[in-house]
DNA sequence: TCTTTATGGCGAT
DNA sequence: TCGCCCTAAAGAT
């Protein structure tokens, strides 16, 4: 389940978990097995995010590890139990455990492999070191719709598919619009705003990104919680009223990936 | 016991 | 734009 924030989660994870000290390291399915042989019984040295990717640091290399669209990790405490399914890794230390199942991309990397991972990514709302203006360069020059510019990780790493419709609706800003029809204004306030909503779903673990004035408490609604775990204004609620108008929220496949939009507040 | 679905991304066409 | 890869859980039959 994971856009950029849970990878951020991830890393500080595994480093407050498993920094710092020996960590026996297995692949229980197998298909990791040859890259968990160079790694197990080292130290994990270093653990970073970078949008969707998750670098874990270790003496022999970086593994990197990529969830792909269902991929994820389990946590618990020692001592690990069978392994149940497809555990694609397994780490291990005397007080905890965390298994990978299902990700894209689970490999060993050299420092240079690394780089050249970061330098294909655009820069992320959750890291430090983001540049906002250089997906700003590639946005305001592109005839692209803004819906999937926003979920192109070379423009911008970390937005999926939640934020993207979340951002698009909390700003009024139709979908389909081109990136070169974005005012410079707008394009500030939309990175501005996914700073500050991934800060918040990566401190707490979920997205919410409903307005305290829009709550249902607010609006005199019924309480609700969406299937994801927070609140949200259109993503997966098609056929739904919009929280602020009351017209229902659409939907749509763009790009292969399910779109969500009210076309009553994101007008083109 | 099936089929479908998912907050991703790649390569072929 | 399409098919495909990774896996588990929910929904349909």
């Amino acid at each position: 389940m994971p856009e950029g924030h849970i990878l951020h989660r991830l890393a500080a994870e595994n480093r407050r978990l498993f920094g710092g000290r020996p960590v026996d390291v297995s692949s229980p399915q197998g298909r990791f097995a040859d890259g968990a042989k160079l790694l197990d019984g080292q130290p994990l040295e270093q653990a970073e995010a970078d949008g969707k990717h998750l670098f874990l640091g270790f003496p022999a290399g970086w593994l990197h590890i990529h969830l792909g669209l269902y991929g994820g990790f389990t946590f618990g405490a020692a001592p690990a139990p069978e392994p149940v399914g497809m555990v694609r890794l397994r780490l291990v230390n005397d007080d905890h455990y965390a298994d990978l199942r299902g990700p894209t991309t689970c490999e060993l990397l050299t420092p240079a492999e690394k780089d050249a991972v970061h330098a294909r990514l655009g820069p992320d709302p959750l890291r430090t070191d983001a540049d906002p203006e250089r997906a700003w360069q590639r946005i305001a020059r592109s005839r692209s719709t803004i819906a999937a510019l926003l979920m192109d990780q070379k423009i911008l790493a970390g937005v999926g598919n939640v934020y993207r419709a979340e951002v698009l609706f909390r700003h009024t800003v139709s979908p389909f619009r081109a990136g070169r029809d974005l005012t410079r204004a707008e394009w500030e306030l939309i990175w501005g705003d996914l700073v500050e909503l991934m800060r918040q779903g990566a401190a707490i673990g979920r997205i919410d990104t409903v307005r305290p004035d829009h709550t249902p408490e607010a609006m005199g609604r019924p309480p609700r919680v969406d299937d994801h775990g927070g609140e949200v204004y259109v993503y997966r609620r098609a056929g739904r009223a919009c929280l602020v108008c009351g017209t229902e929220v659409r939907t749509e496949a763009h790009a292969a990936r399910n779109l969500f939009w009210c076309p009553n507040c994101q007008q083109r």
